[in-house]
DNA sequence: GACAGATACTTGACTAATCAACTAATATCT
DNA sequence: AGATATTAGTTGATTAGTCAAGTATCTGTC
């Protein structure tokens, strides 16, 4: 019995029906999440940063005037970040982010956000949050709640989560 | 009034709230979609491909003999590829698709899917899909169907959707 | 206090993604 | 038919991501 084709499958183009529910939620969240991406990148574009060079960035405000050590900014990351050292080669350049040996333990680099970058952030949080809810406003909050939870129950299901 | 922290909050030892339920939902989708990712990346790596490019071969598959023009891949493709021309040649240097002029449209070219390019994904079948539902693992095939559905109006509500 | 091992990055070599021209072929308009 | 526009794809230059190996520092152990 054929059942109507899914939208994912007319997004896609694609004939036949997948061959679980699992690969259809798996290409779902891909090809959403890619969507998603696109829109969010085109908000940073004008300052010139990455996402992931925001997303550091916000880190880093968070962590205040302490500041982080490299590796403990990657633990906060969205995304795991291989090259954060050049990442952060980036940010500094770009006069966003300082950096400095930690004094008590050498081996570590202290990373903080400066002036320059807490200014950034500042110019892009509404238009950030505006666009976010923009993005997801095929959603009522109740159902972003659900997807959150969702999305939650995912991650706790995963091998090395 | 303090609410507990969320699952998110705590992966990503964030201690203020998020500013929006929109951002957390945002920050949640990136997450698991990179976590998943991952998950997804170990199946194909013994085969030496990537999932853009496991994503191509699909493609072509599900095209048969026919094949398929170089664009019309790109519009199905679930990550959007501006280096499609490149990725094919990575692909036809591996000899799992081969490419040729259209001859009644000259500009065009239209790629097939291989033997050796079938022969690796039959391999790949049972255990990309038995890795998709571990990965899911977290959700029922129900709360599968619900994520499909909200990702579905995500979708739908998006600008060039 | 010297040595083994662990940490915290850093660097180099390679691969891949991105964006902006560019070429070739076809379609359209006059 | 000839000029112009559009389409299909490629190429080059820049930037970014990935993996393996290397360096400096610290933490125990004997």
């Amino acid at each position: 019995m054929p059942e109507t084709p899914s939208r994912l499958q007319r997004d896609l183009k694609q004939n036949r029906p997948f061959p679980s529910v699992a690969q259809e939620a798996m290409l779902s969240l891909f090809k959403t999440v890619d969507d998603l991406r696109r829109g969010a990148i085109q908000v940073l574009e004008p300052e010139g940063i990455t996402l992931q060079q925001y997303n550091v960035l916000r880190i880093l405000r968070g962590a205040g005037a302490e500041g982080l050590p490299t590796l403990e900014i990657v633990t906060r990351m969205i995304e795991q970040a291989p090259g954060i050292t050049r990442l952060l080669d980036r940010l500094e350049r770009k006069k966003l982010v300082h950096r400095e040996r930690c004094p008590t333990d050498r081996r570590q680099v202290t990373c903080r956000i400066t002036e320059p970058g807490l200014g950034l952030l500042a110019r892009l949080d509404a238009v950030v949050d505006r666009t976010n809810r923009h993005l997801l406003g095929g959603l009522t909050t109740a159902e972003q709640r659900q997807l959150i939870q969702l999305l939650d129950q995912v991650r706790e299901g995963l091998p090395a989560g």
